[in-house]
DNA sequence: GAGCTTAATTAGAATGATTCTTACATGCAA
DNA sequence: TTGCATGTAAGAATCATTCTAATTAAGCTC
């Protein structure tokens, strides 16, 4: 590896730390700004899913946690992710059959979904822009348009026969 | 109603008629193809969905066919749905959290869903390419992009607020 | 820092969606 | 029409999620 190589990385690395400390203290405070108490498994399941980019599910959340936190119980960890989508301070994703994945990531963004090992990766929203499709929608069906998702459907890196 | 929309609306009736024959007879030459074999309980679920657009779940075209078909089990519905969308015959639909939704249109179109009843509508894909998308999500995470789905997030008609 | 109030947590039952199992029934090729 | 491979029925099993009731503890007040 060359050296460049190396201080993008380390920069990537440093940067990723930043957001999730950033994203962490986001929802802290968001819970407390919403009249909710801080309590130490809604503090433990924050910082679990403020640095996963990976779309965890409560089971593997709450599976990270046992070890650190033996005695909570399902509920709790279903409780905090319901107060932290409810609160905005963190997305639900449903892009595949099986249980609902969680986005520590609220900002506008896209997902790719392998359809073999069903890994989902977050997309940069395209420079194409967004509103044009939206108010389609709109016209056509007399919806009115929040957002428009994009998901890229195929098979990613890891699963692509060799 | 005047005589012009009349006749647009009773061609769109005539029009979405002898779709749903054409999607049903796919259907059947298609589980006839794959082998299998064509049971009442087969046919009557194919002649339900191929007629169908609003995305059912397996609970409610179950729910449907009972009364023709009272002693039929819940297995055979989740089956036969499988070998559709095994072969290609009906798409699975996962847009949001709850049970799948099965789609008689396996043509690449987009969707609009009410984030209020959950309804989901069917959207023409948009004129912007959708292969730059496509190429974009390949470029940056190494992952082979089959299709690209849209979602229109939202809501619709009949819950907006009067 | 102790007590109070009220919300949060726990454990387990309940519900809903889906898959699996096993024994019986039947479509269809010969 | 007969045989057999496949399909179906009924219900158990599994997985995801929500609910319930009883206990615990966060954070305010003093």
């Amino acid at each position: 590896m060359q050296a460049t190589e190396r201080a993008a990385k380390k920069s990537a690395t440093v940067k990723l730390a930043a957001m999730k400390e950033e994203r962490a203290s986001r929802m802290v405070d968001g819970l407390r700004g919403a009249g909710l108490k801080l309590t130490p498994q809604r503090l433990a399941l924050v910082r679990e899913l403020a640095g996963d980019a990976s779309h965890p599910t409560a089971q593997e959340l709450f599976e990270r946690l046992r070890p650190a936190l033996p005695t909570m119980s399902f509920a709790t960890v279903y409780n905090t992710l319901a107060a932290l989508s409810e609160a905005r301070l963190c997305a639900t994703r449903s892009l595949m059959r099986g249980p609902v994945r969680f986005d520590p990531k609220v900002e506008p963004h896209d997902h790719a979904v392998c359809g073999d090992c069903g890994r989902v990766t977050d997309v940069p929203i395209p420079s194409v822009p967004v509103r044009k499709d939206g108010e389609r929608a709109r016209r056509i069906e007399g919806f009115s348009v929040h957002h428009v998702e994009r998901v890229y459907r195929g098979i990613c890196a890891d699963c692509r026969p060799k």
